[in-house]
DNA sequence: CGATTATTTCGAACATTATCGAAATAATTC
DNA sequence: GAATTATTTCGATAATGTTCGAAATAATCG
């Protein structure tokens, strides 16, 4: 059993990530990032396409990008979002899974860790 | 690009099974079952072990059970709790990067998808 | 610089969630 | 069936999170 060295998030970032995705509307905007794929929304284009608007959308934001999910720039008079999910949900998925069973005595037949 | 036939969870739940996760105390009891493999524990040695107890663990247990990312079953006078968050996860993981860069002109090239 | 466009801050109102203790229910043992 | 152990329900209180609009800030354009 090699021991990668993917790093874990500590359990408060974990929980503040994963409490940024529990919200159905910050799940449709990211998932309006993802859809659109590495070039990224205006904050505008994006509120359009989530349907949320102005401050709230600023307010889910701003807890999207504290969580890593999300990476804005400003671009002229606009700034750019984008999602930055992929790796932030595989550290996330890692999180979750890490130590399995390591307090068990029987071993994970039953599980299917990828 | 063959089309798998994974189900995505839809919006609603995702969003809740995600705020399941969005909790520091939620995601020590959770990890602490995962910790504990497949033969999970009672109530009562999971509060223990996750400092968690009394009715906040009955709360935060029914939201995790509900996400489906616990199960629990009776077992004489006490009721075993066991992780399933393994395929829980990685529907979830699903759920976010399915129809990446759908959006988008421009190929994912940036991003690795596993 | 003044006008325009894009986003954020602030404050308040409202809604949801967390936490706790006491009493209630469930299952077991003697 | 009374006593014991394990968990849940209930109700109250406190803490967080959401949503909105109006005013403030930032950047560009004429």
């Amino acid at each position: 059993m090699k021991q990668e060295s993917h790093p874990t998030p500590p359990l408060t970032l974990a929980a503040a990530s994963f409490a940024a995705l529990g919200s159905e509307q910050r799940l449709a905007v990211l998932r309006t990032l993802v859809r659109a794929g590495p070039e990224g929304l205006t904050i505008g284009a994006l509120g359009e396409r989530a349907e949320v608007t102005g401050s709230t959308l600023t307010h889910h934001l701003k807890l999207l990008a504290a969580a890593g999910l999300v990476k804005q720039e400003r671009q002229g008079r606009s700034i750019i979002c984008a999602a930055v999910a992929y790796q932030e949900v595989e550290a996330l998925a890692r999180f979750l899974l890490t130590e399995c069973c390591a307090d068990s005595t029987a071993p994970c037949k039953d599980h299917d860790h990828g």
